[in-house]
DNA sequence: CTTGACATCCGAAACGTTTTGGGGTATAAT
DNA sequence: ATTATACCCCAAAACGTTTCGGATGTCAAG
């Protein structure tokens, strides 16, 4: 049985208010009597009931993120890296962390309610933004705290971390063009994806910058999965005039195209070049590695769990919106043109 | 403002108990008036307090986890997978998921008793079983409900999943000698880990059943991530008699091997053969694909949190030991071995 | 008319904590 | 001697729920 303040209390002969604010070093306690009572407490291996406090503070003191997991052999590296960023800020906010898996769908507002109505909750932490994202309106009607990587295109005011996913890609593809590449095909994110359109975009602007006209049949459309990248590239590289580089939205992806590519026989990064977006660890150790562009994804987590901690808190000034600029990692899966054979 | 019970309470002019009574269907509130009660509180919006309902209980209904990150960019896909396989059952089983980060070390029993001592959670989940591992004992000691995947050597009676990975791992080494390879390398995990140990004396027990000498240093040792795997592997292949086959203990370190292997121009399946451990997605991605043996890693987190869910109702009979037996699955990367140049 | 059985409801206590609003007792100032 | 001032302490209420042990009323059986 875990001893409680009354239990202490009646072992020190002392009201249970004054152990309370002894423990909580109020300064209304002689420090005589704190000490005692700490003996005490550290004797009786007292430890607060969290429970009871969270009740009566009316605040949980917890962060929810639901992880959207497309299917039970969900497994991309992303996640875990981001949820060790938010787990390690959450102990340092002494914050618990609350999380709930739920593929994007029609169960997904059912799991969203299910963690903020039941005051499970304080705030929620949101990622794979999509245009005008109802997540986002329906916790802001609500009015429960949440954090977002990635912008929506809702006229709302919130703070959200948001990565430079239109000037990232751009540089990658301008990379592949300074390289000598003219035939560029795309593998874009899901439309309904923020950073899906997004890096699309900054796809095709770089390709017109340049002058180069962009194919519609050139821009494939995948499910962020290395199967998914796997498949769509299949009828880019079956097309007579083959693209010479293909600029993925996401890592997990461009290792996809990378296995279509060598099972075909081609050498990548000298027949053709493939570039990623995220630089998770997997793809410094694909072979040859894979050229990308770095989102400090465990800062990324640091970042909005901290953020979210704030706006619970409601005491310090709250950073708002924090842009990150990407950077690009040159690697051997990129290089020039190769005259065919 | 949530409704609370007593809001309703004073809505339909009964008591808070009866309004309670109502809502969770007990017999002796009539028809009727359970009728009117759902209504008002379907009209005013009301959802439980979970913290509330949860004091009063003494139960948390919720199963904490402390995911074994090593480092910020800790990123291996087996935890994802494990992960979505706890949080899905966790929800089929009404029971929140409380996760925690903590690198193994100094860190971690502090970590833990975090969870455990403020009432958190009522039960954990524990991976990466350790020899004579702590954790257990320390929880055991305390009463608190766990379960584990993965045995320890501790003479404790407590509920886990194992895979038998010395058998998995005796089923690929023998493959790879059915196919006439004899001189083996193996690349275990830390000796810490009991699944190390046991991969371990898998793979020598195999050559030894074979008639094959195990020398010590073919028998390398990573730290489970695909760096590690790819550093070990280097004095590997720099031996003057180079093996002919790597035995990973898991995915990780094998496509960190094959990294390696491939850097030096050897052709993976043809040149060198390797084999790994846990079947993760990318291994079925990975060129060529890896040869491996399949733990059900989303279903064992199924199974390991429903197990823990069990006990802590303490009502359905629970389900004590459960074995699972590995399957291999031949892919590329391994190939009869090939007359050197 | 009494008795019991049943159906329906409720008051109060409890879970373990924090907070509110004092209350008492020395000591110092007037 | 009186008042002010710290200083130290505490009772009670509150957070929102569940549960225990009745209480009340109705109706059929004896």
């Amino acid at each position: 049985m875990a001893a409680t303040l009354k239990d202490i209390a009646k072992e020190v002969g002392l009201s249970v208010t004054t152990v309370s604010r002894a423990l909580n070093d109020y300064p209304d306690v002689s420090p005589q009597t704190k000490e005692r009572i700490r003996q005490a407490a550290r004797e009786m291996g007292y430890h607060p009931h969290t429970i009871a406090r969270k009740l009566q503070k009316r605040r949980t003191d917890t962060v929810g993120f639901v992880i959207p997991t497309a299917g039970p052999r969900f497994s991309d590296p992303f996640f875990i890296e981001l949820i060790t960023g938010i787990g390690d800020e959450a102990a340092r906010q002494e914050f618990d962390f609350l999380v709930s898996t739920c593929a994007p769908g029609d169960q997904e507002p059912e799991a969203y309610r299910r963690l903020t109505n039941g005051k499970r909750v304080d705030g929620l932490l949101l990622v794979r933004i999509r245009q005008s994202d109802e997540r986002i309106s329906n916790l802001a009607a609500q009015g429960t705290p949440f954090v977002t990587f990635g912008r929506s295109d809702l006229p709302l005011d919130y703070p959200y971390v948001e990565v430079n996913s239109r000037e990232g890609i751009s540089e990658v593809t301008q990379h592949l063009i300074d390289l000598g590449h003219r035939r560029l095909a795309h593998i874009a994110g899901p439309s309904d994806l923020m950073f899906g359109t997004e890096r699309k975009s900054g796809f095709t602007e770089t390709l017109a910058r340049n002058g180069i006209s962009a194919e519609e049949d050139l821009i494939a459309t995948g499910y962020l999965t290395q199967r998914s990248g796997y498949e769509v590239t299949q009828p880019l590289l079956d097309r007579q005039l083959r693209p010479t580089a293909i600029v993925a939205s996401n890592d997990l992806m461009a290792l996809g195209a990378m296995s279509a590519a060598q099972e075909r026989g081609l050498v990548v990064g000298r027949d053709i070049s493939i570039s990623g977006f995220d630089n998770i660890p997997p793809a410094a150790h694909s072979h040859p590695p894979l050229t990308t562009v770095e989102q400090p994804v465990y800062d990324i987590g640091v970042t909005i769990c901290r953020m979210l901690c704030q706006t619970i808190k409601g005491s310090e000034p709250v950073e708002r919106q924090v842009l990150l600029e990407p950077r690009l990692v040159i690697r051997r899966s990129t290089g020039p043109p190769h005259s065919e054979a």
